[in-house]
DNA sequence: GCGGCCACTAATGTATACAGACTGCACTCA
DNA sequence: TGAGTGCAGTCTGTATACATTAGTGGCCGC
């Protein structure tokens, strides 16, 4: 697909979602600061009938509050806000494996899954990894998670996480470029790969329980790197999505 | 127009939703159908922009369902989508009562929710359960339910559980009703508060597995309910909520 | 000097007009 | 007779004008 034709062709509405969520998560629009319709007119060059509705889809994506009296906030988030996020993440990516693991998945449903953890296999096994290793393994978890996600056979319950990912802090990659700049990168990739080993391991050989508590566990790998990123505070750039976090002086 | 005051008030747009809504829910819009902006515009006599946004609301509620060539249809939802609804809202509601227990509510913060243990406790006594009662039972529970949400603390866990239960079939009342027209009626009711009552203990004590043990299984009381209201077909004029229900013989 | 009220301004809520795209049908040509 | 093309009707997407309300600042009265 060319870049150009879908941006000729992408609605105003489209547009004007896409400038606006670039601008929260680049800090550019600050956490708490208000924006008006024009204003987001202003700034899209859309009018305010698709700049309307894509203040309401980003409502719905997390990243804007309603005001009461009307208008939009850029929302704002703690740390215990992202770190509860990546739990509630963790939780629902545990009911699905357990779903998956249950209901039984199929060993030909299960083939792609197995290819994408060879494909990261490829990936941890270099030390030191390269940037580009780590934004090739980026990609492939994403990959990964959602493959796993839609094992679950369960459309409530992919729709939901979702939902949680579509805040990039609650990504199920959104921390791991965080890594690239830490001393124990490569462990923590390590331990990251072998989660994804024993999830799928469990799904296979129907262990409901134990899919589940490992992808729970998964996910406070996110919550690690979170904490390792903020304490040696050398490396925030690379994460984008703390722009919504609230400066704890506030 | 001159309609009724009490109608003047609210706006256009949430008139609109709540009109289709009440529509889709009673069943007089079809799983499946399609809906129209002109259509919705003709049933909710309100223009096409507010109509606009009452669609797309109704589209994360989950009550509808955005068709790629443009406009919406009204979901249509299994059995199966409905039971893994329930799991979820009782996986979360389980998280957040781990999340009570394990942060510490106060004593003061549970005192609320204690309160509403007791009113529910008044309610359940009689035997048989009138169908006032049983009503009350309803509203006192969605209030434990909610202040139970609220006890984690955690926005964006609320938040989450907010959005799943707005799905009628999936809300911690949304099957309490079915249960008036059977004959466990009464015993469900008690075992019911009796789950209540061990998740307060739980949390009064900080035992956070035991807290989410027993919301999960708890919402598995609605999922009981369901199968039992399907079952004997007789009383499925008290859920309105699944006028969504794919039927079976499509 | 302080507080309350009124008026003005600006932003949101609503309606509608216009343009482009898609669907369905009919007619024509091979 | 079948398939393709063109046209018409209708729908969504967008822009803009109008109405209404909330917020703010200044002025007047106490």
């Amino acid at each position: 697909m060319s870049e150009r034709d879908s941006e000729r062709s992408i609605s105003q509405t489209v547009r004007a979602q896409l400038a606006l969520r670039d601008m929260i998560l680049s800090g550019q629009l600050r956490p708490g600061e208000r924006i008006s319709e024009l204003q987001a007119v202003e700034i899209t060059n859309v009018s305010r009938t698709p700049v309307r509705l894509a203040l309401v889809r980003l409502e719905d994506e997390g990243l804007l509050q309603a005001i009461p009296s009307g208008g939009f906030m850029v929302k704002a988030f703690t740390e215990r806000d992202i770190l509860d996020s990546i739990e509630l993440r963790g939780t629902l990516e545990g009911l699905a494996a357990r779903f998956a693991a249950e209901r039984g998945a199929s060993a030909r449903s299960l083939e792609p899954l197995k290819e994408c953890l060879a494909d990261l296999d490829q990936l941890v096994r270099q030390d030191p990894v390269s940037v580009e290793a780590f934004s090739a393994y980026v990609t492939m978890n994403a990959r990964f998670h959602a493959l796993l996600t839609e094992l679950s056979a369960s459309p409530p319950l992919i729709r939901q996480i979702d939902r949680v990912s579509a805040l990039p802090f609650a990504s199920p990659s959104g921390f791991v470029m965080a890594q690239s700049a830490l001393p124990e990168a490569h462990q923590i990739l390590l331990i990251g790969q072998d989660h994804h080993r024993i999830v799928v391991d469990a799904i296979e050989n129907r262990e409901g329980a134990r899919a589940e508590a490992i992808m729970r566990e998964h996910s406070r790998l996110a919550a690690r790197n979170l904490r390792l990123a903020l304490r040696n505070r050398t490396h925030l750039d690379l994460l984008p999505a703390l722009a919504l976090l609230q400066s704890p002086a506030e």
